[in-house]
DNA sequence: GTCTATAACCGGATAGAC
DNA sequence: GTCTATCCGGTTATAGAC
């Protein structure tokens, strides 16, 4: 019932104005109306396809996503220990966005309003979201070496949170081609890997104790 | 040379009624048009004395920030242990900028933004910056017990950048009060405490190595 | 330097006719 | 589904007064 094929072709008629005007003009500088323009499609009518500017901005992070599975290909289930299948999928989503770096203030701006649909969030983002926490879920699932049980089913959630401050870091990283998001990266994921073969070793100190119940905190929200 | 009586005057009362705007309606609703009427002054002045709409957002760090040291006042001195005093501060921070929960939104917002003076790693922010990470200095620098000497120094970043992450949580709870949060964040200064504690108790171990590791990564940049 | 008043521009968003 | 006309608010411009 969503198929009418006129619909679909003026949704990426314009759609396809919009990535070509932001690449060009970057996201301030594309106008709706020079969107709607471009597209040859009057103003209210992108309106009516898109219900602000900033969900023209989503296929952005669609395109990615998929660009960031696409990269990851394959080659993770070669990967055995956590560590180097966590190093290999971050590598690859930094390689992925690094394009995108002139224009990621832009775009992130959005995605830091919690009104925005655009806020990773916000239920317009779940299905990325969810589909990003999967791509984690995979470099827990496949990896050798003892994972607490308590902790293993946190892990998807709370590496795709340590990928978004990753991200985040890199969007402010104005050193040459991104060197410091790449160290950070690599002494991150090699904390991280530590970290968790640590604490599916110990036995219940308070610390871990303490750690898992703001997890289950963490969850309930 | 700033300090015609007059002038000092009118500011304060364009950015009382801002805040007061804000705080009534949210960000979006507090037009420029309707915060000049409050402060009985021409719109064209406002913009005299606030380049932009933003500029009014970072008067309300300031001011906030204000607050929320003279909210914590001297009853930090009677608080010993670190635990309790990190409690009192982040309390006091919550409750300070509860009243503006429904403009915080649009707050971080422009904050994410690496090109605006409004993120809070960006030169203009630099003198609260310094400021807020002073008073998590005061947290650290009065409390007993042993703190080790590698992680003292990096302790003030640390609790700022932490203090950053229970705000941005704060910023997207919708639940009853922020209650959330709160839970969030006593749990977690919980955490940081007993962390602190065994991190200071501890040998040198590859984990503690490859913290302090990544701590000095983070302080270079 | 401080302030008023008014008009205008621009672009995101909406209403309602067709 | 698509259009035109319109609203709305941030921002700028202007011209002048204390």
């Amino acid at each position: 019932m969503k198929q009418r094929p006129k619909a679909v072709a003026t949704k990426a008629k314009i759609l396809a104005a919009a990535l070509e005007l932001f690449r060009e003009r970057g996201y301030e500088a594309a106008t709706m109306r020079a969107i709607a323009k471009r597209a040859g499609v009057a103003l209210g009518n992108a309106y009516y396809y898109f219900g602000s500017k900033e969900h023209l901005i989503q296929a952005f992070y669609d395109r990615t996503h998929v660009d960031h599975v696409a990269a990851v290909g394959t080659k993770l289930d070669d990967l055995k220990d956590l560590k180097s299948r966590l190093l290999w999928v971050m590598r690859k989503k930094l390689e992925t966005i690094e394009p995108y770096h002139r224009f990621a203030g832009l775009l992130f701006r959005s995605a830091a309003d919690p009104n925005s649909p655009l806020n990773p969030f916000s239920p317009d983002s779940q299905p990325v979201r969810r589909e990003a926490t999967e791509l984690f879920a995979r470099v827990v699932e496949g990896a050798q070496g003892p994972i607490a049980k308590d902790l293993k089913p946190e892990l998807p959630n709370l590496l795709w949170l340590y990928h978004m401050g990753i991200v985040l870091y890199w969007i402010h990283d104005k050193s040459e081609g991104r060197w410091r998001t790449w160290k950070l990266m690599e002494r991150s994921v090699d904390l991280i890997a530590k970290l968790i073969a640590v604490a599916s070793l110990t036995g219940l100190g308070p610390v871990r104790r303490a750690a898992l119940g703001l997890l289950q905190e963490l969850r309930a929200a």
